[in-house]
This record gives C-alpha cells, sequence and structure tokens, in this order.
DNA sequence: CCATCTGTCTACCATATGGTAGAGAGGTTC
DNA sequence: GAACCTCTCTACCATATGGTAGACAGATGG
C-alpha cells in the first residue's frame, strides 16, 4: 500500500506545519488539502475529523520530538549538566530542522479539552521521569538544589525560549543570521549551565 | 459620555482576555459580544472591524505592560541585577493578574501582517532601548559579557516562561498553588541573577 | 417641538467551515 | 467476469463567521 501511506503522510505533514505555525484553530481542513493537492474528502477519508486530524498530528510530534531527545540521552555522558545540554540541543535541532514542532507544544494549552488531555495522559508520565531525574541529581549534588519541577519549567522555558524567540525577535525587526542563531544557542546553554551547576554562591532574592 | 466609554471597554477588555488566552483567530466576534452582554453590531460600532478590534486590543495591552514596568523601573536602584529583577517581577504580576497579556505577546508571530507590523513598530524602540542599556552594562563590568540580545530574548523567555508555564504545566497534571507559583517566581529569578550575575566561573559549552 | 446626534438593536447577506452522501476508477479475489 | 475493496473525487448541506442596512429609542439643542 504506497499510495496509501503517501498520501496519509503527506496530510500529516502538511498539518503538522500549518498547525503549529498558526495555530490549530486558524487553520481549516480546505487550506491543508490544497496545501497538499488533494480534496477535503480525500482527507477526511484518512482523518475523519478535524480532531481526528489534530490527534494524530500531536501524537506523531511527540513521537518525532521524543525520538531525537533519547537519541540524545543514550549519547550522552551521565553527567547531568552533559545531559541537559544533551536535550536542549536535540530539541533546539528539532526546532531549527521543524519549527512548526515547538510551536504545536505552545499551543496545547489552548487545545479543545478532549485534545489537550489525551495529550496530557501521554506527556504526564514523561514529565515526571525528568523531574525524578532532576530530584536525585540535586540529591547527589550535581545540581544546584532547587524545586526540581521548577528546573523542568526552566529548561523548558528556555528551549521554546530558544526555538521560538528568532521568531519573536523577527517581529520587532531582528533577523538573526543562521550563525547568530548558532552562536545564540550556545550562549543559551551556558547561562542555562550557570544556572543550575551546584556550589556556585549565588544572591538568593529572598 | 460615561455609557460610550464604558461599553467600549467593557468589549477591549472582553476581547483582551478571549484574544489572549484562546487565540485571536479562534475567538469571533458573536462570543466576545455574547461574553459582554451585547449585540454583535455594537461591538462593530465601536470597531469597525475585527482587525481594528485586534489593533485597539494590541495597543491597549502594550500601554498596559508599559505602565508596570517603567514604574518598576524608576522605583529600582540603578544596578542593572536589580532593575532586571524588578521589569521581570512587573510583567510577573501583570501577567498573574491577567494571565492574557502574555498570551497576546506571544500570539503576535502568528498575527496577520498588518496588525503584527504594527506592533512591531510600536516595539522595536522598546527593545531597541533595553538591548543598548544591557550592553552598557555588560561595558561597566555589572552583567555577565555577552550579546545584550540575547539577554533581552533570555528574560523574556524567563518571564513568559514563568508566565506561562502553569498554564502549559497544568496540561501535564501540574497544578500550582498560588504559594507554589510565588515560590516557583522566585526561584526562577534566583536562576536569571545566577546566570546574568559577572565574575563567576563558567564551564562555556563551545 | 422639531432636528440631529449617539448608541443599541433586529434583520439580513455572502462566504467559509466542518462534515455527509454517494459515484466512479482501478485493482484483487474467487 | 462478477463481486469486492481501496482510494479519490464531485455535489451538497447546516452552521458559523465577518460585515452591511437600516430602524428605533433617548438625549441634546435651537
Amino acid at each position: 500500500m504506497p499510495q496509501k501511506s503517501s498520501t496519509r503522510a503527506r496530510i500529516l505533514d502538511a498539518a503538522t506545519d500549518l498547525f503549529g505555525l498558526r495555530g490549530v484553530e486558524a487553520v481549516s481542513l480546505d487550506v491543508i488539502a490544497a496545501e497538499v493537492g488533494v480534496a477535503k474528502q480525500t482527507l477526511l477519508y484518512w482523518f475523519p475529523s478535524k480532531d481526528d486530524l489534530v490527534q494524530a498530528v500531536l501524537e506523531s510530534a511527540v513521537v518525532e520530538l521524543s525520538v531525537g531527545v533519547e537519541a540524545a540521552i543514550r549519547a550522552s555522558t551521565d553527567h547531568p549538566l552533559d545531559r541537559i545540554d544533551a536535550v536542549v540541543r536535540a530539541v533546539f535541532r528539532s526546532a531549527v530542522r521543524r519549527p512548526a514542532l515547538l510551536g504545536l507544544v505552545r499551543e496545547v494549552s489552548r487545545l479543545p479539552a478532549a485534545n489537550g488531555d489525551r495529550l496530557a495522559d501521554a506527556l504526564t508520565p514523561l514529565v515526571g521521569r525528568a523531574v525524578r531525574y532532576l530530584g536525585a541529581e540535586m540529591d547527589a549534588g550535581r545540581l544546584r538544589r532547587a524545586d526540581p519541577r521548577l528546573v523542568a519549567a526552566l529548561c523548558y522555558a528556555t528551549v521554546t525560549g530558544i526555538a521560538t524567540e528568532p521568531e519573536a525577535l523577527r517581529a520587532v525587526g531582528w533577523r538573526p543570521t543562521t550563525a547568530e542563531l548558532r552562536r545564540l544557542r550556545s550562549e543559551m546553554l551556558a547561562f542555562l549551565r550557570a544556572a543550575l551547576t551546584p556550589d556556585e554562591p549565588v544572591r538568593l532574592v529572598q
């Protein structure tokens, strides 16, 4: 069934980019169908409703992101600073290759409840695992002591910041080149590392 | 003209919240009108088109955010770490009081060109000023040396991270209380401070 | 007391949207 | 070769959307 997979995959692909870049509610089935070069009803043949399409897009996006992250984790040393670094870099690579992916993540909080909930079911264990990992490394003294959930949120914010900032900055007139982006990423990682490294005198703001 | 202002203001208010939380394209004029308790045509009387309404919402949001930030800057010491701290706190206060505000900012990059461009015209000088300020403070050795545009982006990411993370984390099962949020904010500010403080040995990732 | 102006409304309209019904083309199986 | 299956299409449909036309109520002012 080569034809079958091909059309379905092309629809999923176009929908991922359009949903991620413009927002789920802003993109109509007609637009997606036109982009793929197919009748809307062909689209509805493969995905019986828009909700089904959204669901499929989210699931494939999670898989696409996870694959890169898992590989990066396996390839990294076991020091948490290196591991976090590797994960952030992996997500960054995904985001550069496919800006829509993190756009989708950012989109989650405004999804209709049904889709959002099912996605939450998929993500909760992943986040839980990360939080437990960070907590254990803090106990071992290899990360600055803090609420591990906060650190997870900080990493997430850094990553989405790195990945979606260019887009936002473009809106205020800064159009970074690829080289600038790479440097920006390195500096951002250095900041993250500085923020997470333990045993440095930090003036806490109470 | 008390009646006049009142209806217009109520429309602007409801539109700000709905656009910011659900996205501009996802919210119809009917929904806004119903929320305000007024006929759609009353809304179109005050804002001749949806684009006009969006524009007005963006402008008032920029003003609302700027007022708090400017006040925080005036009230802070002139040390950049304190000043950044004050600005971030001010934005955070705005975001807690009105979660839609940062949602709108996040929304900018996917706005139709006309609105996006006009907003960019309003924001570019503000961002430019911040970047020049950060650069000067780095030259004076009071901030870690880096690309000031990056630092601006980092602060922005931190703020939107702080402000929109709760929403995103709720989607993965963590429902932070107000107290947790406050602590989370403090820790995040400490991280930011640690990342920006100069003269600390930082292991740079090349 | 008439004219005007302001603000809100009811009644429409053209278009776009998500979705249904069903036909037909091409291959596979018995 | 007839029945079936897979895939794509054209033709619709009900609803929702942004927007227009114009009526009506009340204040204002000469």
